[in-house]
DNA sequence: TTGAAAGCGCTAACAA
DNA sequence: TTGTTAGCGCTTTCAA
């Protein structure tokens, strides 16, 4: 049998409360006894219960926000799926998961759902932020609450969130690059279309890519960055353009942002499978499907569902086992995909 | 909060005991009762509780057995610290795993171990098999006992194991076929070194690579298979020969098993890195590092760690939750690495 | 066939 | 500063 706390405080000649105390150094207790309640605990090789810890702190009636945003794209229904499996495992632990979505990405909406969440004490926060002071002044008050806040699947720098898990857009661009420079041949242009130009994600992705791939492949032609914004249509009337002025070469395409279908809808008209080669981002069905035909060479994949388990999970793991979340950046693994693992 | 049994029982007029009784259908209980009971904790929408009925379970001392094979290898490292990581989470929830070790991959001692912890009465099992009648014969005892047994990592056709976990060796072929397409050029040599001719997994991945690559470049001249059992030298005597027949033209070389060491020590010899296009399994640091300097173009990984964890988690969970382990083969994803997205 | 009660390991409120 | 106790939700045993 595993040792239980009883254990301890028989072997120190305590009760059970005061073991509790010196292991969750509540103070209230003396620091000799606490110390070497603590070297017992250490010898004996105590790990506290987890389903015991979970049923009893289940009383206080605990729960944690989750802010999404822009919930119907195809990837953040995935990074929903992540949520909601995680919700239902905190559920069965007697932690309630209160999900709130914010279509339009505003910040104000954002802020209220945290004050709303904020009031009515919630004991951790998941958020996917949108760039704004306001949000930021809001992460410093859950803050100086003691309440934690993990940002995920995009970043607020300086805003005290505790920790931060997603995407490392910088090495997804360079992975693209190793990507692209395996496939392209001697001479070929490489093209990137990005999204917007201020965004901070999609504009790091093409630092990565064009950082990496001009100095692994310097035989390549690396064309000026396009901007799509997240438009097919525009990203279709690009494609046409690159087309035209460098359709001669051998061509290659950078998806940093959405896009690729307007790309390959152009693609699909007026050339054979795989002839551009094209390298983009968002497992999305129309990018498998393209993928599988030949349209497209590589999909990166964020692993949307773990963007979304994850955080949830830290927040509940904090919550039942007292440790403390990592302070750090947590990125999640690039998948490279090709028609063959999909899936 | 969370509907619980006692408020099954007070709206149905019952004892929680006879609620637990209609709910797990442990018979010795009129069957209407039964029946308005599943109806009135289907109404209100009941969930057991994770935590509570871990606790309740734990005082049967249940365990868990895991047998490994030939632990020794970098492969077999991560899925032991998957099987390690699994263990504690089991711990911590009341569950011990007893961990077997096969160094020799002997048949024999598989069985020994099996029927002790058979004989212990143990509560799941997941092994890594050896091809044997002996195992096969040992799994249909566990069977007719109505103990679990999972197997993972390889699997043993028509032993009643109750569920497969691992890679799909044809599928992983297919893979490396599509990444071999995408970066050989025009009429250039494909070579495929494996292992053993009659191992099954290697077979699976050097048919899934040939089949696939000569359906979608059948310009490229595929060559005879070589086996270098597992074995560095073996493999890198393969690569000089490889190089002296075929090194006036393009060249690349798929790895279906072990022995990439030795071919980029022959590489490293003789060629630039990239030179020759080399596709190869196993995440070891050895395939890391000649990844990073180029003489690998691509990795495929088979998840070593969750090969190991999730055969453990399952058994956790259906021993807690009591639900039932899925029937059939579950696949783990296969994964491409290139330098920029390791780890 | 059912109810009552003990107990799993832990936390927290209350007493001492 | 420490001990005692109730109770979290569930399973299981023993009585009825």
């Amino acid at each position: 049998m595993r040792i239980t706390l009883q254990q301890i405080a028989d072997r120190a000649g305590v009760s059970r409360g005061t073991v509790d105390r010196a292991l969750k150094r509540r103070g209230r207790i003396n620091a000799e006894v606490a110390e070497n309640i603590r070297q017992i605990a250490r010898e004996m090789g105590y790990s506290p219960n987890r389903a015991g810890r979970a049923l009893a702190i289940g009383r206080q009636n605990l729960y944690l926000g989750v802010i999404l945003q822009a919930a119907d794209t195809p990837f953040m229904q995935n990074v929903l799926r992540g949520v909601e499996d995680a919700g239902k495992e905190a559920e069965q632990l007697g932690i309630r998961v209160e999900l709130r979505s914010n279509p339009d990405q505003n910040a104000q909406k954002t802020c209220a759902f945290m004050q709303e969440l904020l009031t009515e004490e919630c004991q951790g926060l998941a958020l996917i932020p949108v760039e704004d002071p306001q949000i930021s002044a809001m992460i410093r008050s859950y803050h100086e609450k003691g309440i934690p806040v993990i940002t995920f699947n995009s970043d607020l720098q300086d805003s005290g969130r505790d920790c931060f898990i997603g995407p490392d857009a910088i090495r997804s661009g360079r992975t693209a690059a190793g990507l692209m420079a395996e496939i392209l041949p001697e001479g070929a242009c490489a093209a990137v279309i990005s999204g917007y130009p201020h965004n901070e994600s999609h504009q790091n992705k093409v630092n990565g890519f064009g950082g990496e791939l001009s100095c692994i492949r310097p035989d390549l032609q690396l064309l000026p960055v396009y901007y799509a914004y997240d438009n097919n249509i525009a990203a279709g009337r690009i494609t046409e353009e690159l087309l035209e002025n460098y359709g001669d070469k051998p061509l290659g395409i950078y998806l940093a942002a959405a896009g690729a279908e307007g790309v390959c809808a152009v693609l699909r008209e007026c050339r054979q499978p795989g002839q551009v080669k094209v390298v983009s981002n968002d497992l999305t069905n129309a990018n498998k499907q393209a993928l599988k035909e030949g349209y497209l060479q590589f999909l990166l994949g964020q692993d949307a569902y773990r963007q979304g388990y994850e955080p949830i999970m830290q927040l509940v793991n904090r919550l039942i086992d007292g440790t403390e979340l990592p302070s750090e950046a947590q990125y999640i693994n690039i998948d490279i995909k090709n028609r063959y693992n999909l899936e």
